[in-house]
DNA sequence: CAGGTAAGTAACAGTTTCGGTTACAAATGT
DNA sequence: ACATTTGTAACCGAAACTGTTACTTACCTG
């Protein structure tokens, strides 16, 4: 869940940006700086996930399926999480005991991080596509004037 | 930080449990179900962060170089981390454009996870190899009746 | 002093994961 | 028809991690 959370979100920021105008899996290529496949691999997730929607052909290209306001960095998140189910994976040991510490550990170690990763998805879904989007033009209007996205 | 933060807590935790008493990295592998010479490389990383003290030759081994209720598991977690600063890195996309998404993309991101990496250091902070051991060993007596570690 | 024990560490093999790339089929507008 | 663009499979190379072997160093004991 490294680089695909970002360029999932970079993608969806780039599609609620240009609103209702199709995007080509090049140009969010271009803007995410990776290949076409990989975005359209993307894509598919977050097409499966009822994020977007594409359509073939010439002139096609992918589109949000909800207005902006409506879609959480938490749905983007999940998205990419119910792909590979890692969510937070405390590390599974295999301890060879039958009921020694091994056992044990795992419960209580995901216990620990219950909380922990419920505040992040909180934390996630307090935030809008579009709330996304308007903070990073509004950090693009002040770090440089010129503007292109 | 997959695997070695649940060993390396397992470690802990046996270290605790045997108080004082010097416990080999054979005894230790044993337990976590891996090699002793993965448990040593662990035991570096730990014994660098000041957590654990080892002496070698004939009964020689590892024990806690403080009292296990001064140890939390925010301590371990960094210690791991610290071998390979991984933290908990939103992904780096290295977009191509002098001032488009990308460069503000991975401030805002890292904005937005900051206060829910916080909330989960708080939760492991608040946790000492103490209360930890503790838990496993009443969560043993809950799930079976013998007891070994 | 000799020998055994155990840590410390380097080096290597096997696996898995991931991103990038190529290639090709299917669909759609002009 | 033809160009364009998605959808998808297949493959490669890099990186990371675990397990393992092997060897050196240190320390205790008889």
């Amino acid at each position: 869940m490294n680089t695909r959370f970002a360029v999932a979100t970079h993608i969806m920021a780039y599609l609620a940006h240009s609103a209702g105008q199709p995007v080509s899996s090049d140009v969010l290529a271009g803007s995410a700086g990776t290949h076409p496949v990989v975005v359209r691999r993307l894509l598919g997730t977050l097409r499966t996930a009822g994020l977007v929607r594409s359509q073939r052909g010439a002139g096609g290209g992918t589109l949000l399926a909800r207005p902006p306001a409506a879609i959480s960095l938490l749905d983007v998140y999940r998205a990419m999480q119910q792909a590979e189910p890692d969510l937070f994976q405390v590390g599974s040991t295999t301890p060879n005991h039958k009921c020694d510490l091994g056992r044990v550990m795992q419960l209580t170690l995901e216990g620990l991080f219950g909380p922990a990763i419920e505040a992040m998805c909180t934390a996630l879904a307090a935030v809008s596509v579009a709330q996304l989007q308007q903070q990073l033009h509004q950090r693009l209007a002040d770090c440089c004037s010129q503007s292109s996205a």
